[in-house]
RNA sequence: GCGCGAGUAGCUCAACUGGAUAGAGCGUCGGCCUCCGGAGCCGAAGGUUGUGGGUUCGACCCCCGCCUCGCGUACCA
């Protein structure tokens, strides 16, 4: 009868009590979830509602019959039927000790590993070649990786995909401009700013003097044509650059399976384009190859170009061909895609395409897209000059400002130490100020209020967790014994605790199907709130047993789930801080 | 024009398949230091969820109209 999380099992009981007196209902939609107001109970089920209303019966009596076989008396002291038919769900005390007692020796924490666990790409980050990392570049990142890990928790194969932008036009440009204009001392100090002066400097001087343009025109097409020169000067770019990703990666504590640009399909496109214009998915118009969608009300005014009149493909055409490599590689179940909210009329386009073009793939498309990151002006964040702000200068910012904050609170702890708590506190700030929002609104960037020691900040998450490992470093044996197996809960504290340790795995599911880490920010916040709660008003140390070895094991598991939960959100935690 | 999205407390944001009295932080006002980390805690005030209809036992959420803002809208990605 042991689970990780005990609405799971109310809710399989739930069901085959559902199933008594519906056979023919999906119980798919029969889902126990927590109360809103614990005064109603701890969970909820309101789904006999709908399925009341579906079939015309009264709800109030679907739930009093569904309610005659359900038997739950283990794990609640009451089920009621309330309001217009609302089942709801009282725990008893010892089914939460004993489930927490469980954790505590190590058994789960409260999460379980799903039992049907999928495939999954996801694509996120994806910077250019030549090109500084820039603040529009995070949340991509920082959303790709939070999804990737969370899912990864639950159990799911996971394969993280970064696809460079190390191809296109602005490579013409680029290779005239590392011709004719470089500085080798620029190169070899700050090679993505040299590359991106040069870029520059050509991209302005094609604007007014045709012959510049015609120049980098020739220089794209012979770097297409395999020329040895070009080829070479262009790996170097990708070279440089990435080193310049890995180093933010490395700071940022992201990693990927794979990077695969969008040079690695180059080969791959006749063939795409060949078999859309085959299977009558694409014809020309305009002196381009074009997909059309008549039958598609949302598409029907947006048709897609697979090939430029100049007989080049495009972004449609190399996404088209990664879709199939991916599927053909790795037979995922789903592919996400983290990117930002406009590209949403591409995604629309290219899973449509996909569909059309492999209408047997079962395969689950999804964007995952996010709003923009404005200025405290409400205008798109730049530096005070208007310019973009690099990755690497924002994260540095983040540490000194953290770093400023640590010194003036614990002046007395040595330097090395102080800086490391800056790294960790000044990252964790900027990645939970990333993640906290829903990711599809805009949301205004502010340092004050993301370092902040109060309020829904990943420094206080921090904070919370050292403040726990404190207490530990206080017990006079440092090897306390076996916590009990079933934990006594006497406390309106200490239940309340207890009870929202049980729903982070409900929380991490709903993360990974919704690709919406905000839930688990919200949890995590939660649950220091209940701590806290639970801190003030119940001793630990200094209590008698057996509530001082509850106490002790509620505080290690609190401290082992915010761990954890951050951790999910690619963020580090501290001893002391 | 069309499409997508947003509009929630003074400000910044939440709100879990439609579910019960829309919640936090900041700011404002008022409390709590003999106490395991005060980098803290407790409390109060603050709302016609842009607007007008509709569906429903029940709507911030779904449908229709309107207003405001952002983004997108065939050869950049």
């Amino acid at each position: 009868m042991t689970s990780p999380m005990l609405h799971r099992l109310i809710e399989e009981r739930l069901r085959t009590a559902v199933a008594a007196q519906l056979p023919e209902a999906p119980l798919a939609s029969v889902q126990v979830r927590p109360c809103p107001e614990p005064k109603f109970g701890d969970y909820q089920a309101n789904a006999l509602m709908a399925l009341a209303k579906a079939r015309q019966m009264n709800p109030r009596r679907l739930a009093e019959a569904v309610l005659k076989d359900l038997d739950v008396t283990e794990l609640c002291e009451s089920v009621e039927v309330a309001g217009p038919g609302f089942l709801n769900f009282r725990l008893r005390t010892a089914a939460v000790g004993r489930a927490v007692g469980e954790a505590a020796g190590g058994a789960h924490l409260f999460y379980a590993r799903s039992a049907a666990p999928r495939t999954v790409v996801v694509d996120f980050s994806s910077p250019n070649v030549a090109k500084p990392m820039h603040v529009g570049h995070i949340r991509s990142t920082i959303l790709g990786d939070c999804l990737a890990r969370v899912l990864r928790c639950l159990g799911h194969r996971v394969i993280t995909d970064n696809h460079l932008g190390d191809w296109g036009t602005q490579f013409g440009k680029l290779l005239v401009g590392w011709k004719h204009h470089q500085d080798p001392a620029a190169l070899a100090t700050d090679p993505i700013g040299e590359m991106e002066r040069l870029y520059k400097q050509v991209n302005t001087a094609c604007e007014r003097d045709p012959a510049m343009l015609e120049q980098a025109r020739q220089e794209l097409v012979k770097l297409q044509q395999g020329d040895a020169q070009n080829l070479a000067l262009w790996r170097e770019m990708i070279a440089l650059s990435q080193r310049q990703f890995d180093t933010i990666y490395g700071r940022l504590g992201v990693r990927f399976d794979h990077t695969l640009g969008e040079s690695f399909y180059n080969p791959r496109l006749p063939a795409v384009v060949q078999a859309l214009v085959e299977r009558g998915l694409a014809r020309p118009s305009e002196g381009a190859l074009v997909a059309f969608f008549e039958t598609l009300p949302d598409l029907k005014d947006h048709p897609a170009i697979i090939q430029k009149s100049d007989g080049a493909a495009n972004y449609t055409t190399t996404d088209l061909a990664t879709l199939a490599y991916r599927q053909e590689t790795w037979q995922p179940d789903e592919i996400v895609y983290v990117t930002d909210g406009r590209q949403q009329l591409h995604f629309k386009q290219l899973f449509a395409i996909f569909r059309q073009w492999r209408p047997e793939t079962r395969l689950r498309l999804a964007h995952v897209w996010f709003g923009a990151i404005l200025g405290e002006d409400g205008r798109p964040f730049k530096t005070r000059a208007g310019d973009t702000i690099r990755l690497a200068d924002l994260l540095d910012e983040a540490e000194d400002r953290a770093l400023r904050v640590v010194s003036e609170k614990s002046p007395d702890l040595p330097e090395a130490e102080r800086r490391e708590i800056a790294r960790v506190v000044g990252l964790g700030a900027l990645k939970y100020a990333d993640l906290l929002p829903n990711r599809q609104s805009d949301y205004v960037f502010n340092w004050d209020k993301m370092l902040a020691l109060n309020g829904n900040t990943a420094p206080y998450l921090q904070y919370a967790y050292a403040r726990i490992r404190s207490i530990f470093r206080k017990l006079p044996d440092p090897a306390p014994g076996a916590a009990p197996a079933t934990l006594e809960l006497a406390a309106p504290e200490e239940l309340r605790l207890a009870k929202h340790l049980l729903t982070f795995g409900l929380v991490l599911e709903a993360v990974a199907e919704e690709y919406r880490p905000n839930y688990l920010c919200n949890y995590l916040y939660e649950l220091a709130g209940h701590f806290t709660g639970f801190y003030e008003n119940c001793p630990v140390l200094k209590a008698p047993e057996p509530a001082r070895g509850s106490r002790l094991a509620l505080c290690a598991l609190t401290a082992g789930v915010l761990r954890q939960g951050l951790d999910l959100l690619g963020i580090q935690t501290l001893e002391k801080m």
